[in-house]
RNA sequence: GACCCGGUAGCUCAAUCGGUAGAGCAACGGCCUUUUAAGCCGUAGGUCGUGGGUUCGAUUCCCACCCGGGUCACCA
């Protein structure tokens, strides 16, 4: 960094017009005629009086209202020659603008140079059109930012009292890659994500009057655990060493148990280096929370409430907008008396028909998942076998919230035994219309048992298995000063909100989803 | 990774059985002082994803590649 910066050459001096198509053109040349007209076409802010839907309120059966000033973009634009009719949007809807030339006199030839987009700022008088809509008859213009690339707005047009939108920007690609294009052109988009904002305030509130503590832990790790995944290196330049973006919170919310912090939580981002598709981003939201003497029973009773609240969350605000209820995923959520309960080891017995499921050996239960027609049943191996029966004959047939109980322990190498029969694990997953939501356990604390499981991942790994982790010596040592018993949760946020908002793309449950460069 | 579908104007799409492409909206010019998908008249706008091949000639046919979507596989 310590090369002086060069100075741009003249053949680098350019205002980039030439590679402006004509649209673009156009809008250059509109700027630099308000520029002639000495208007500036980028404000420093505006004194809004009301937002769109407040002053829509002010008429009420009057004629004529009082003077507001209204700020935002043009989404709509109507010339008839020596009027202007026009719709600006703001977070609260959309206003009709009514500019006149006997009205504005000179301030008209500025207004000509409006484009759709553009961000500007007006204040009149309101008054009630010939076909009864409130709208702003301009005395005073501003524009606060001129809109020199045109944004893909639709037209709409109301049929049977819904809008009907054409030529609208439908290009899932680019929606995603344009976030803000996607956003500013359709408000439902901006309802869409303030409803996921909704969510994640309602769990910050109900975790924080449960008495959890918000707390950041480290993104950037000297070691990886906590679940199973392949994670993103990088280099940390002053320490010479490599450092890995988390796969998973658990490890160091633990540790905080052990220092005494007995509720603790964390929603952030955690990062897989793994495949990307409709339910896959490599970087995505986790919320993990810990509470310490409890046990996954008790975590049971706070999942239930946590994504009640969260639906209720994203109800109320899709209903606020006047949008289509999700109903089939909130209320089984709401409901009060909690969600049904199955054991695994019964549920996956019936399903595939015999007294115990676990006591098939190999060859029977590579039998029964061929049966199903579970591909390359030859080289799976037993945990997966289990695991892919269990999908087959359990998991994809619950479609309302179902807590999925007692896991066996060759599945779940991170939970604690489940008392009374080691066989099983203390371990519960949510699930809902064949999807994962929740993954729980009672959380071990053994620190003898966990160096031992640590010890086997790491044979893994020295085998040549990416995914399995490393004995993480300083958690151990946390765990030796004397972990308490604790219940821990993880729930993908992302994930959660996709099921209550009926989405079917999780690049359509995050505002800039990972993408190839263009 | 396999298979299927797609990539044409700023947006949404059409057409070309091989002869360099059209519409609506957006844009520009004209008319228009209560419109709301405003209207009417006119104009302009495209390396038809990229590269190669076949051909007198390729957006069209062939091959490869890139990008996206879907299904499947993989992936806690």
């Amino acid at each position: 960094m310590s090369e002086t910066p060069k100075s741009p050459q003249p053949s680098d001096v350019t205002d980039g017009r030439d590679d402006l198509n004509f649209v673009m053109r156009a809008r250059r040349d509109k700027l630099d005629a308000l520029t002639a007209q000495g208007v500036s076409a980028y404000g420093y802010g505006y004194q809004r009086s009301h937002l769109s839907a407040d002053a829509l309120k002010l008429l009420g059966e009057a004629e004529e209202g009082p003077e507001v000033s209204v700020a935002g973009r043009l989404v709509a634009w109507r010339a008839h020659g020596k009027t202007i009719f026009a719709h600006l949007g703001d977070p609260a809807g959309r206003i009709q603008l009514y500019f006149r030339k006997d009205v504005l006199n000179e301030v008209f030839d500025v207004v000509e140079h409006f484009d759709l987009g553009d961000v500007v700022g007006v204040q009149g008088p309101l008054f009630r059109t010939r076909s009864g809509e409130v709208t702003v008859r301009v005395t005073k213009v501003e524009l606060l930012a001129k809109s020199l690339r045109p944004l893909p707005f639709g037209k709409e047009e109301i049929v049977d009292g819904k809008p009907v939108r054409h030529s609208a920007f439908t290009d899932g690609e680019m929606r995603s890659r344009q976030r803000y294009a996607d956003l500013a052109v359709h408000p439902e988009v901006r309802a869409h994500f303030a409803s996921r904002s909704a969510m994640t305030r309602a769990i910050r509130t109900f975790l924080d009057g449960r008495g959890f503590l918000e707390v950041e832990t480290p993104v950037l790790q000297p070691l990886y655990g906590g679940a199973i995944a392949k994670p993103f290196v990088t280099h940390h330049n002053a320490l010479d060493m490599p450092l890995f973006l988390r796969i998973a919170d658990e490890l160091y919310l633990k540790r905080l148990v052990v220092g005494g912090f007995e509720r603790v939580y964390e929603i952030g981002h955690d990062f897989r280096n793994e495949g990307i598709d409709r339910t896959h981003n490599p970087e995505f939201t986790m919320l993990e929370f810990y509470q310490a003497y409890a046990d996954y029973v008790e975590m049971m009773d706070v999942v239930e409430a946590l994504v009640g609240n969260a639906a209720l969350a994203v109800r109320t605000a899709l209903a606020a907008v006047d949008r289509p209820d999700n109903a089939a995923a909130f209320e089984p959520m709401l409901e009060a008396g909690g969600f049904p309960r199955v054991e695994w080891l019964p549920a996956l017995s019936r399903g595939v028909g015999v007294p115990d499921v676990l006591a098939l050996d190999d060859a029977a239960l590579r039998a029964a998942a061929k049966k199903v027609g579970v591909q390359g049943t030859d080289k799976l191996l037993r945990p997966k076998l289990l695991d892919e029966l269990f999908q087959f004959h359990v998991e994809s047939k619950i479609d309302r919230p179902t807590f999925v109980i007692d896991y066996p322990i060759e599945l779940s190498p991170l939970a604690k035994p489940k008392r009374g029969n080691p066989a099983l694990t203390e371990r519960f997953e949510l699930f809902a219309k064949g999807k994962e939501i929740a993954n729980a356990f009672s959380e071990l604390n053994d620190p003898i048992d966990q160096r031992r499981r640590f010890e086997a991942q790491a044979k893994l790994k020295a085998a040549g298995d990416e995914e399995a982790g490393s004995v993480d010596e300083d958690y151990l040592r946390a765990m030796e000063y004397g972990m308490p018993p604790m219940g821990g949760v993880g729930i993908g946020l992302d994930r959660l909100f996709m099921y209550l908002t009926g989405t079917q793309h999780i690049r359509d449950a995050i505002l800039f989803p990972t993408m190839r460069p263009e």
